[in-house]
DNA sequence: CCAAAATTAGGTCACTTGTCCAAGTGCGCC
DNA sequence: GGCGCACTTGGACAAGTGACCTAATTTTGG
């Protein structure tokens, strides 16, 4: 299994301008990221920006016309990257579908213990709970993992009609995201990744091959006590 | 089932004192809680906390040495209470261990589609991955957490060793936590919660039944392609 | 009633924040 | 080679930040 590993940032080029101006403008993405990752949202400030990536605060000004923007800028770069690795992983040739399940897994544990994902995501996280525009975004980036996921729980289980597809890669998909706060880089279960590792493709395996057609809602539907 | 609330703060009584001083104290932090939940940690500022108490800012300053010593107060509240919850809901009584896990499954779930913790638990993850006394805080209460899920599969399936549990737990308990982005309170899937609910009953209580001892570091040993 | 506790009102302090602007510099293209 | 636009500079600006202070006032509980 290839180390997988997630550019920073995917930035698509500018209509116009020179070379430098390019550099610049990801020089500043770069430093922003940079500062966001290693020191949280709180830094994340034009001066501290600026200083971070040896400019002038006016010169941010220049490439973006708010505070705003840049952030959404940033954002967008880094989700992107990541949309761009999934589609990726999705095209990879392997063996038995249940195979390829299990190296999705794999690669995306792999990718939280890095202290870019473990660093970025909670931030994303928080900021989605106020900024409309950050969720929004941040929904479109995980519908798009949750693709892969579907796809290959469409071809172990065939039976399994899409809804409850969708259910359970959300399941699997947010189950993943939930290890970063305790297995992520520098986290105190970091060493014991690859144990989580056995035990995520074993279950997630497990759940995509068994799940029976209307089991979801047919378990739901006994609320309290069973009927006589 | 009944339901199961958290409540906002568990506030240890101060010595000494008014009775108004004790009410003061846990207005301000019920306010600044309130803030950190509606407006993100931006919003954290002594003079919007004081205005959303109707206090002067002078007040604050009373009450709390320092902006830090409010923040540290205000997240020790809101963390006390929740270990004292787990607390009690482990010695709820109830039929076997696997119904017991299963009901512990399901206030966790539901407790996540509390607007409180769906905007809470980011925020601290965010900030845990930036100031280490928020890091060290928040594992001591997923670790409490954990105790009772470790007993639960101790119950389950008694051959399996105590580290084994333990990485069982972990995996358990951050699956649970990282469908609050999804399905927590008012998020695309939160009416998907209770199916959600269902397949992580099915799947934590299969792991527990099934997971051989040593399975984990053996499935692990076997590192790229099968030895001839 | 009275001392302690709680609260108010106001202000100052040095500092940081995002935004904006006028004046420069220097690179790429004709 | 020099023109012009892309890029860069440094500073000004008002608003907001946490911290700190004094003095007066109200509330509380024994």
């Amino acid at each position: 299994m290839a180390n997988f590993i997630v550019p920073d940032l995917k930035i698509t080029p500018r209509s116009g301008g020179y070379a430098r101006g390019q550099d610049g403008f990801e020089h500043i993405l770069r430093s922003a990221l940079s500062l966001l990752v290693n020191h949280g949202s709180a830094a994340l400030t034009l001066r501290r920006i600026a200083a971070e990536s040896g400019m002038n605060v006016g010169n941010l000004n220049y490439y973006f016309r708010s505070k705003d923007e840049l952030i959404r800028e940033l954002l967008d770069a880094v989700i992107s990257s990541y949309e761009e690795s999934f589609d990726e992983i999705i095209h990879e040739p392997g063996a038995s579908a249940e195979a390829r399940l299990e190296n999705l897994v794999t690669l995306i544990l792999e990718d939280i213990t890095t202290k870019k994902t473990t660093r970025f995501f909670p931030e994303l996280w928080a900021m989605a709970n106020h900024a409309p525009f950050v969720h929004d975004r941040m929904n479109e980036l995980y519908e798009r993992a949750r693709v892969s996921l579907n796809e290959l729980i469409a071809e172990i289980n065939p039976a399994l009609p899409g809804d409850e597809r969708e259910i359970l890669a959300l399941f699997i998909s947010g189950s993943m995201e939930g290890l970063t706060m305790f297995a992520g880089y520098e986290k105190p279960w970091c060493r014991q990744m690859p144990m989580l590792e056995v035990i995520a493709r074993r279950s997630f395996v497990h759940l995509a091959r068994t799940l029976r057609p209307g089991e979801i809602k047919r378990t739901m539907d006994i609320p309290a006590p069973a009927r006589d």
